[in-house]
DNA sequence: CGGGTTCTTGAGTGATCGCTCTAGAATGGG
DNA sequence: CCCATTCTAGAGCGATCACTCAAGAACCCG
């Protein structure tokens, strides 16, 4: 439309990306309806106005917070383990050791975003609690994908059971980001990690 | 002080238990803070006053709405296996065998309403979830406590060890109520159990 | 039946929810 | 400079939150 990017009128006083990430650990922290305007704002250092100038509405930011989440170091672990590792069990492997090191990691909210984020929603918002099971599922077809591949590919037998063993990884790596968000500490979860892939078939 | 329980004034034109299970319900399927007093009142059929009289205020219904559930069937079968079971092992495989089955039972809420009511409060309800988080690591102790008797009568090896055991456990167990609250079936789930139990110690 | 007691009803409390709007401040283009 | 444009600041919108209260209805005892 105005061709080139001419920026005209009085420039934004905050940085996009950096407000974005305070809200994400908001809600990340708290979930999406426990985290208020008011609380996102203070949070933020900026005034309604601007965050719904800036972002839409509420629904809208939280699903930019789950982007961003998403690209961060505690959100794409698992598709690069999935995407770099050699063998499924070597990428499962990688997914446990590494939720066992993030999800308590003090440094930030403990136990994954996309996991805790939205467990408990009025009616109103249960657009966006369905956001985040599909993505949770979506995830759980990406594991299923994978040991389907690696069924076909010899490195698990015939007789294994792809989707089910997919849907065991995901209930325990769920399960491990709601023990960090209980008080869980790395030890436990690199035991439990430990544990859970002996269940991989001989 | 009045003596024997002679009843005065006009009676109460509900049942307490029926209307606390209503109740029970609701907080089972939205959580706590998702789920309004107006809610309740029209599920409980009654009105804000009589709600008040007869339980205190949201917080006081809310944990006597957790008793409920804890002495319901859903709520109690951990307990019930293991005091019942004969071996650490066997309780274990049972609780597994029972959480997938209930979990998704259609005649009720899915998952388990300790594990999901209360992941999502605002700063002023921290004391609702901190009340479940007790409960939950309360449980983990009893599996702890299990295992750790099993290992004293040489059910369970002297190289074992009983709380990362118990832990992994309880992350398994989490993260079924999860997947169950997601659409899981009880076929899922009780693969998930099968190969959940293959961890245990030779 | 009358008096004492307890429960039900429904309107209404202040606080907070997500969100909007207006007034003014800060910029670039002409 | 002046104006169009875009942002910020802060008050304020209706709706809903948990919760309360006054008035009347329904019971037991005498």
């Amino acid at each position: 439309m105005t061709g080139t990017g001419a920026k005209r009128g009085r420039p934004p006083a905050f940085d996009r990306a950096a407000v974005l990430d305070a809200a994400t650990r908001l809600f990340w922290e708290r979930g999406y309806e426990a985290t208020s305007i008011c609380d996102l704002t203070r949070a933020m250092g900026i005034k309604p106005g601007s965050l719904y100038a800036a972002f839409g509405d509420k629904k809208a930011l939280f699903k930019e917070a789950v982007q961003a989440y998403g690209s961060s170091p505690v959100g794409a672990f698992m598709a690069a383990a999935l995407d770099e590792e050699r063998t499924a069990r070597g990428a499962m492997a990688r997914i446990l050791r590494e939720a066992a090191a993030a999800y308590p990691d003090p440094a930030h909210p403990a136990g994954c975003l996309t996991i805790s984020a939205a467990v408990n929603v009025t009616e109103a918002d249960d657009e966006i609690a369905a956001y985040l099971r599909d993505l949770r599922n979506a995830n759980l077809g990406h594991f299923t994908a994978r040991f389907t591949e690696a069924q076909r590919a010899g490195e698990l037998s015939k007789d294994a059971e792809p989707a089910a063993l997919a849907a065991y990884f995901a209930a325990v790596i769920q399960g491990m980001s709601q023990r960090a968000r209980d008080g869980a500490t790395a030890d436990e979860l690199r035991a439990t990690a430990a544990l859970a892939l002996a269940a991989w078939p001989t």
